[in-house]
DNA sequence: CGTGAACATTACAATTTCTCTATATAACAA
DNA sequence: TTGTTATATAGAGAAATTGTAATGTTCACG
């Protein structure tokens, strides 16, 4: 019997709050965007993105080490994609509120 | 003929992850989580968190100034709320993946 | 083996964020 | 006015975050 949950639990907040600190990156946001499709290699996401090969490589450290993506090496490329409820649940939210604001938050 | 939203805009991330950002904060995610059903004042969510006051003011008016909130004075007191469709459906989705995992992320 | 390509890691400075302490403002009552 | 309660703000110091530069590592190919 899963009841619908009404209250969030308090050392689930400070678990997410982690994550969703982590979303709070222009960049790492378009990250996930990106990779949330189909998975993409370092190179692809850095000349996609227009950032450097460091700080590519260290949002996206960041984001396999907090579980937010998988990570799939491919010859000499690692390939990265999305692989989290939460993650996709939230970029739905972006989507839904993008569409209703319309240029104006 | 409002389509629907496929892809984010970048100036669109841009915007929406400094609120994020905001969010990223265990006690600022309690305190929306709180404020949100019906408006509080700055003492009720003190002592609801257990916070000091001048963290409580602080991240209220932050909150504030983003539009994540709103502010009503009443008497000697201040009562915030909930004021952003963002907010309201990133709680949802916190819920819904809380109800999933169910203990573990 | 050595070389190059793709990726990861480290160290550091600059900037930001956080929390605390103290003080300032606002509203109300006597 | 004076006092009290509730809230806001300013400042200082600690801690975290960011981007850059340099270096390491891993793989494929001669």
């Amino acid at each position: 019997m899963t009841e619908p949950v009404s209250e969030l639990d308090v050392d689930f907040l400070q678990e997410v709050s982690t994550i969703i600190k982590t979303m709070g990156h222009p960049d790492r946001l378009r990250i996930v965007e990106l990779v949330r499709v189909n998975e993409h290699s370092v190179k692809d996401i850095q000349q996609a993105l227009g950032l450097s090969q460091p700080v590519t490589s260290q949002h996206l450290r960041r984001m396999y080490h907090q579980g937010i993506l998988t990570s799939r090496r491919e010859g000499h490329r690692v390939l990265y994609a999305v692989d989290s409820p939460l993650i996709e649940k939230m970029l739905e939210c972006l989507k839904e509120t993008q569409a209703e604001v319309r240029g104006r938050m």
